[in-house]
DNA sequence: ACTATTTTCGTTAACGTACACGAATATATT
DNA sequence: AATATATTCGTGTACGTTAACGAAAATAGT
């Protein structure tokens, strides 16, 4: 009584009457086997649908993956970031057993000197992959180049730089999301109703992000034929009294029902019209974040539109990481779904 | 040179001056170890922030962890219960190689015999662990009871029993999401308008799943003193032409400006809308199922409420898994967020 | 035909933890 | 004080895989 109760790679070198190493050999696709045995190997394998034990492999494995993300830094003006970077570190948890070894490299979205700095950073350490949200479209582009010819592999989150040698693209479908608000807008106000567009964003990079939402946006009525007239005002200086001037003079010359915010500000317009004390305007916005939700509830935001920020992070990591292991191939891009999100809901909305 | 590198249970071993065997029995405290040394290795546990290698521990341990699902079969009326066993297979999957063995067991919907015949089947097997959509409210409390006598653990899915002894429920706030239709009427028609509601379901058990749901529609026209007139019909036969019969004399009798649909049976409605050329009809209805998107791509139905029913497999079979391992600690309540689905949104919808 | 080189393969020690077995020590019983 | 019993602990093997090392076999070069 000797091989009783063999599994896994023992039980195969058992039918194939050659040692463990060599079905290790052939599993791990390593040179230094027979085409022959290989191919017997191989064929066992497949008979006995052999799975390996990640368990076990992780174990005796001592390779580390090491991991660079490269992302904005939490800023007092929006707390946006927070949430991918919750994902990242979820999902960086979930694998810390796995070997894999993540380390965060932070940038100020308002300045690219950063962006340039911290990429530099992660260039000079040999990562095995980097997850990073090309804010700065020119930089970016750069980096990536650096990476490529490093053979460093990268995943994009956020926003997309349909760059070919990417593994990844995870986060928004901008202009299908801008769509979706146009949409909604429909429900909100009548065919011979104002609609003013708004713009908040420092650096003109970053302006293209907000620009696919307003096609997306402006597409939907050009589809539907319809009368609503749509003006648009681009704000660059983020803070609030800046907003306000701006705010003021838009909606003294012109009376508007309804403003579009394409980004995550959107609580600086409502709480501007809540001071002013205009009832009347609807508002549609972006993202799940504290100041945005109070005002929802308040019923000055009335949809409130979000993509999971969190699980870009999640999904992001995630991706480099199946991609380094090589095993499951990866989907080359991800749109996140487009939640709406409205005073009834949001209790049960998670990130 | 001994010691150089010593990691997890040896390192704390090394640090006591014990064996890891003496480490091994406190950490997953067994008998036979005195006061003193007990505590003198928590203590350097604690410092370490020694957190066991669960590669290492599923590989050593033998133990098989056995869980039953009890769920409804997919239907041809139907296809709603193909996501929850989607989620539920994903969950299986992932924690396969951690030792756990899923059984499932469906029961037919409209049969109250099958499941109580599959009830027994599962509780004559001794399982660790049951997951279970307790839809015959009363057949589920009986088998419930039986399950807490033998100790075996359950966690419900899609809908709640408020029983004392359930590890978990994951699955939608009926009530909530009846209450968000109400508020996607509110945009869709006008305040001098009619509503009906429309219940279809065979077994009246489950009809209290419906009220539910129906309740919260009431409630926030309640709230909001709105002039809206409600109605609302049962229909018990779930066959097409039945429908079509009590449909026909129920808009011959009145006019409605919407029907909110309480469950995933919506596309029948649309289908009868579209028949009889009805189009100035806004519906609103449940469930991300391909007959619904149909409809909602042909704008015959204006939202669909989705509430992840893949998820609530997914999630209920890991919270009976979590909860076995006994590790982690458990929320005993999960609600899913009540997603809305549109013409615009549902190509990223994820179940 | 003999050596040199390359290719193919087997053996073995890890990885960190679980658990059975038995040795050593302490405590109780006479 | 001697023995019986209970308590506390160390040792060794196993889990399924990786990877280094070196032995054996095949091939090449003279």
């Amino acid at each position: 009584m000797k091989n009783e109760n063999a599994s896994g790679i023992k039980e195969i070198a058992r039918r194939a009457n050659v040692s463990i190493g060599t079905v290790d050999r052939v599993i791990n696709n390593r040179v230094g086997v027979s085409k022959k045995t290989k191919e017997k190997i191989l064929q066992i394998i497949a008979e006995l649908d052999y799975q390996p034990n990640i368990m076990a492999r992780m174990l005796a494995s001592k390779r580390v993956i090491r991991i660079a993300s490269l992302i904005p830094a939490v800023s007092n003006e929006t707390g946006y970031w927070n949430a991918p970077l919750n994902g990242i570190n979820a999902a960086a948890a979930e694998i810390k057993n796995f070997g894999v070894s993540v380390v965060h490299y932070f940038f100020d979205q308002n300045s690219k000197g950063t962006f340039v700095e911290q990429a530099n950073a992660v260039l000079n350490q040999a990562y095995d992959g980097v997850l990073l949200a090309p804010m700065f479209e020119n930089e970016a582009i750069d980096f990536l180049a650096r990476c490529r010819e490093k053979r460093i592999p990268f995943v994009l989150i956020n926003s997309d730089l349909e760059n070919e040698s990417r593994v990844a693209y995870i986060g928004p479908d901008l202009f299908q999301s801008g769509y979706l608000a146009a949409h909604l807008t429909k429900y909100l106000i009548r065919e011979d109703q104002k609609v003013l567009i708004v713009n908040i964003s420092r650096e003109i990079d970053l302006h293209h992000h907000l620009l696919k939402k307003e096609e997306g946006f402006r597409a939907y009525f050009n589809k539907e034929r319809s009368d609503i007239a749509i003006e648009k005002v681009d704000i660059k200086n983020t803070d609030y009294e800046s907003l306000k001037q701006l705010l003021k003079s838009s909606l003294s010359t012109d009376r508007f029902d309804l403003i579009f915010v394409t980004n995550s500000r959107v609580s600086s317009v409502a709480r501007f019209l809540e001071e002013h004390e205009i009832h009347d305007v609807k508002v549609i916005g972006y993202d799940f974040l504290e100041e945005n939700i109070t005002y929802l509830k308040k019923g000055v935001i009335d949809f409130l539109i979000c993509q999971k920020p969190q699980e870009q992070g999640y999904k992001g990591l995630m991706s480099i990481y199946q991609f380094l292991l090589g095993s499951s191939p990866i989907e080359d891009k991800e749109y996140m779904p487009i939640d709406i999100i409205t005073k009834e809901n949001y209790i049960y909305y998670k990130n």
